[in-house]
DNA sequence: GCAAAACCTTGATCTCGATCAAGGCGGCGC
DNA sequence: GCGCCGCCTTGATCGAGATCAAGGTTTTGC
């Protein structure tokens, strides 16, 4: 095999494991003959941050960044129903005939899989289409409890919550220091843009969790949070 | 076969066709022999109206009437997440940890497969795993088209929206009458609860809709849609 | 058929978060 | 260094939808 799919094969194992955070685990259903030729047909992309991902009907292992997805109503209102921070896997390959953008929010590696390979290892992996079967009804528990959150909770409920939320995934993701402390990969308006919420509350918000001393805030975006069972409380469920 | 075999692979036919109004058909993924197999393995269930229906890890295919999905918040804050109007196929058989209930809205009748038998047949018909996953990421597009709705949109909005997938779903569950007069089957608690507005907005909005023309109300219960297009272009998106 | 209970409508008022407005901070180009 | 631009914060005011309240209508049980 040569250097270049041997670096590819790399970033399949590593996207693989990544899968497992959901549940599971995309890599553990795979033979490793059935590994390298994914690799071999896998191809790997750098995004820019605030570039649109192509919706090329391929399935995708996020290696490193954060992705968002947003809906668009006909006037400009925005709302970002969903997030994905690397390790993740991006299956959304049928044609989706809603108004979703796919989008990187920092720049972002992946290593993109044709649908056509992935449908023929189900066939000879069945346990692959199970997999992403759970990986699939896992984001859909996911979107159900953001759907709790957007009609039911109060603005700092939504923010208490989102604050956790990160957390999770920072802490899931493996990231360099405790989960506890992190660099917010979003701005304000995408924050808002998640919440049902303007700017304005959100940055409020925050100001009035920090003077509580629930979390601290050093340059808008680098966020600790000293202690996570505070925010719990806040969180309303 | 036995009698009782016949009446319960007509079920199983009934079912299988209800999954094609979400897109693909579990039948069609599935050999002549393989239907028989399951009608032997699956039971049939009524249950009352208001009633919770058990989470047993089993697949059910809904035969008759309409389920909701809740979730709750710690204080009784309630948000409905999703329907299953008839024919539909309830697939989350996989441990839900989240606090979701799952209840009959009107008396239903559903067929149940046990989850073992689903996930052999799986290995022997890799297409149903795909035929699986699809429906799970067609329910996934549709909580994203509410999550867009519950964050964005104003309460006439939401009303316009929600009346409009309500008839396309009786459309689809093929129901007496056209797709623009049915009996709605939910209360206006349950409208509020998944919209995330109180009943008596629900019951504004109603009201205002009535008298602008765009809808017809008659018995609380009763409504229809003379005019689609005018709800349409209420519904923000 | 009648009473009770559940459900729905409408009005008055209040409140949370939106909107409008002004200014601060930090990074980048020159 | 300086000015511009993008992003964030904070204050003042407004308004959509919540809440409180009262009464009407439909369904259910007997």
């Amino acid at each position: 095999m040569t250097a270049r799919h041997d670096v590819q094969q790399a970033d399949v194992l590593a996207i693989c494991k990544s899968c497992e955070t959901r549940q599971g685990g995309l890599c553990g259903a795979l033979k490793a003959r059935q590994l390298v030729e994914l690799a071999k047909a896998s191809s790997r992309h750098e995004i820019l941050a605030g570039t649109e991902l192509p919706n090329d009907g391929t399935y995708s292992s996020l290696l490193s960044g954060v992705v968002k997805l947003t809906r668009n109503l006909s006037d400009g209102r925005q709302q970002i129903v969903g997030f994905y921070f690397a390790p993740d896997f991006l299956g959304r390959p049928f044609e989706a005939k809603r108004p979703i953008k796919t989008e990187a929010l920092t720049n972002v590696a992946l290593c993109s899989f044709p649908r056509t390979v992935i449908d023929r290892m189900i066939d000879e992996t069945p346990e692959l289409g199970r997999q992403l079967l759970r990986h699939a009804l896992g984001e859909l528990d996911d979107a159900r409890d953001w759907m709790a959150a957007l009609g039911r909770k109060t603005a700092s409920e939504k923010i208490a919550s989102f604050l956790l939320m990160v957390a999770r995934n920072i802490a899931a993701s493996g990231h360099p220091g405790n989960s506890t402390s992190f660099d917010l990969p979003l701005t304000r308006a995408d924050i808002a843009d998640f919440l049902g919420l303007t700017i304005e509350t959100v940055s409020r918000e925050l100001s009035r969790l920090r003077s509580d001393g629930a979390i601290r805030i050093a340059n808008k975006r680098q966020i600790s949070l000293p202690s996570i069972s505070q925010l719990e409380q806040r969180c309303g469920d």
